[in-house]
DNA sequence: GTGGTGACGTATA
DNA sequence: GTATACGCCACCA
């Protein structure tokens, strides 16, 4: 099968974040472990940029550093939009950062091993 | 084919 | 505990 996706990388990046369950958030590197690069971290926030151009959808909002910070919130077109988003979805920001973050986190290899 | 960059993470000072 | 430096590896020009 022709591997038409040359982004295997990041498919598999936007797989484990569209499997994110609402109200929940997750780490870059949880992710990037997940893939079993963990080493790749950096190419997980990398593939969340172009998140907002594939389909279907990325819930990139749903995905932050290790300090859970919305460090990626202004790929969003507008800096409290990912916040905003988060606010939506019942994970409470302040200062663009998570609240309790470890207590929304999410755990990517939950999603493997279903 | 090479170089530079990056929504991170870890290590060291 | 805080601040700074480096490394990682995949994508883009």
């Amino acid at each position: 099968m022709v591997a038409m996706k040359s982004d295997n990388f990041f498919e598999r990046v936007y797989g484990i974040v569209r499997q994110i369950p609402e109200g929940c958030v997750t780490s870059y590197g949880a992710i990037a472990r997940a893939l079993g690069t963990a080493g790749s971290s950096r190419m997980v926030g990398y593939a969340m940029r172009g998140a907002g151009g594939v389909y279907p959808p990325v819930p990139a909002h749903r995905v932050v550093n290790r300090a859970g910070l919305l460090t990626g919130k202004r790929a969003f077109g507008s800096p409290t939009m990912m916040a905003q988003l988060l606010a939506n979805e019942g994970v409470a920001v302040v200062d663009d950062k998570v609240v309790d973050f470890e207590q929304v986190f999410w755990d990517p290899q939950d999603a493997l091993g279903d």
